[in-house]
RNA sequence: GGCGCCAUAGCCAAGUGGUAAGGCAAGCGACUGCAACUCGCUCAGCCCCGGUUCGAUCCCGGGUGGCGCCUCCA
């Protein structure tokens, strides 16, 4: 099956080829660890984990590099304020991105390269470009000296965002201040000699740290070769971090560097970016203490990569009763089967086209929110035969659709824990939410249910149903079973904001 | 000022040159003491104006409305 991708650099979607076939190398830049991570960075690993999985459905075996930022002026100005070393922030950081990472099952990259890590890398990397004549020195604040790379050495530049140097000029000319020192005011920074204080490594050019965008050209290289397959990040990435990077790549070695450039959309808040700067992002910790983590990352996944995703509590209680549903239903097939023997047989047409539609979606430009749709008709099937459990046919279609459940977890992240236990921790989280422990809500919540069933004992029914609206309006579904009463919030009616 | 993206039902969101996936919500029916859950059924002429075409939501041009990058940002 053919993979297509949406190359940046081309605009276009087109047929992926790897480098050398069978294998793919994939980079994508990670984050600056200096606090935690919000959902934007959420979407971003999620996606390209997908990409990543999909991959290896595709049988490639895939390289997949993922970077940690651990020298920056955030870092630093982080780590002063809180008056902690260096280190001591990025370790705690990086530790705090695992967990994030790990409770939306984002599978680890083969590598993940730090900046710290690769000094000897970086700067022979610097020489090299100053060598072929793209970059030069200018002296330092402090003693040592800078390097920048020389735009204007370098025609292509502008090649994946578009821009012409001339645009370039425009726009920096009005808001950032001029640098005498530099050649152009487009040329950035190679190597930034040393504050005082600040972390700095030995160097051709005096004690210094790299600059921003030369770490992913030195780490992409070394760990993937100077022509990799694909390069992935967020779209705010494109200019002037990614840009920067191909200049720095190609000016030093000549050749090709990443062949497929992927970005992903924004996160937005009220169709603004969710970003640090503005101040209305999210922790996944803030969202993983109100929403299970497979609910946030079904909802990570039914946009588009490409497209924006507006964050809202409506769409994420939406994904919540869409995911709680979907596991419920699993939890209840996985009852069925674990006290049936179900005979095999050939494969249910139904299943065989979800499979289709499933691995055609994600190959096409990693469609997810056609990946999900795709789970839909089985699901619906899966329900009807569990209306009947005791027909075989039915059985036999509950076993298959499962089965082809498992296939499409390995695919999307979803559906891979024990069905019923995330159905229970799904409506527990809703529950202590709302209705905390030893809360007054809980106890007069209880107290109402009592009250309830004691009525509906006597054949009060008239009483029975004034006190279910009064646990309506306070938010509780009730459900008398054949085990007895049981409630849930209703989800998706928080108050609270998120 | 330069470069670029987006505009599909109440909400979210795919998609195709030939009369629009999926989800949430909603309505109706079944189930139920009544309900919730569940199951079944119903539910869009695709921002506006031109053009190309036998035919456009999908192609081209213009407009309007959102948003992004050009400064750190996933």
């Amino acid at each position: 099956m053919t993979l297509r991708i949406h190359n940046t650099l081309t605009r276009q979607k087109e047929a992926f080829v790897p480098l050398q076939p069978g294998k793919v190398s994939l980079y994508v830049c990670g984050v600056t660890v200096y606090d935690f991570c919000h959902v934007g960075h959420a979407r971003v690993y999620v996606v390209f984990d997908v990409v990543q999985r999909t991959l290896k459905k595709l049988g490639y075996d895939v390289t997949y590099v993922r970077n940690f930022t651990d020298v920056d002026d955030k870092i630093i100005g982080r780590a002063n304020k809180n008056g902690e070393s260096c280190d001591q922030l990025t370790e705690r950081t990086i530790a705090a991105f695992y967990k994030d990472m790990d409770a939306l099952d984002i599978e680890r990259p083969q590598v993940e390269p730090r900046v710290t890590g690769h000094m000897p890398e970086i700067i022979a990397l610097v020489q090299q470009i100053i060598e072929r004549g793209h970059a030069y020195e200018v002296p330092g604040e402090f003693g040592g000296n800078d390097v920048y790379f020389d735009v204007v050495s370098f025609p292509a530049y502008g090649v994946l965002s578009g821009r012409s140097q001339d645009d370039n000029q425009d726009g920096a000319s009005e808001r950032v201040s001029h640098d005498t020192r530099k050649r152009s005011q487009a040329d950035f920074a190679l190597w930034k000699s040393a504050k005082p204080g600040e972390p700095s490594w030995e160097s051709p050019w005096g004690q210094g740290r790299p600059g921003w965008h030369i770490e992913c050209s030195a780490m992409s290289c070394k760990h993937l070769g100077a022509s990799f397959d694909i390069h992935g990040g967020g779209k705010d990435l494109v200019f002037p971090h990614h840009e920067n990077e191909i200049a720095q790549s190609k000016a030093a070695n000549g050749q090709d560097f990443a062949r497929y450039w992927m970005h992903n959309g924004f996160v937005t808040v009220d169709s603004e970016k969710m970003s640090k700067s503005l101040g209305n992002f999210f922790t996944i910790r803030d969202v993983l203490a109100r929403y299970h983590p497979q609910v946030l990352r079904y909802y990570l996944l039914t946009a588009h990569y490409i497209a924006p995703l507006n964050f809202s509590d409506k769409s994420l209680d939406d994904a919540n009763r869409r995911v709680l549903y979907m596991y419920e239903k699993l939890a209840a097939a996985d009852e069925l089967l674990a006290r049936t023997q179900v005979a095999a047989g050939p494969e249910l047409p139904v299943v065989q086209k979800a499979r289709a539609e499933l691995l055609e979606a994600l190959t096409d430009d990693f469609n997810t929110p056609k990946a999900l749709a795709s789970l839909s008709e089985p699901l619906q099937v899966l329900s009807q035969a569990l209306e009947k459990p005791k027909d075989q046919a039915n059985q036999k279609t509950v076993a298959q659709v499962r089965a082809f459940f498992g296939e499409a977890a390995a695919l999307l992240g979803l559906f891979q824990h024990d069905a019923a236990a995330t159905a229970a921790e799904i409506i527990e989280m809703a529950k202590t939410l709302r209705f905390p422990a030893g809360s007054e809500a809980l106890a007069s919540v209880e107290r109402l249910i009592e009250e309830r069933n004691a009525a509906r004992a006597n054949k009060d029914f008239a009483q029975a149903d004034v006190l279910r609206k009064q646990l309506l309006d306070l938010g509780v579904e009730v459900g008398d079973t054949r085990q007895g009463t049981v409630w849930r919030p209703n989800l998706g009616q928080g108050d609270s904001a998120v």
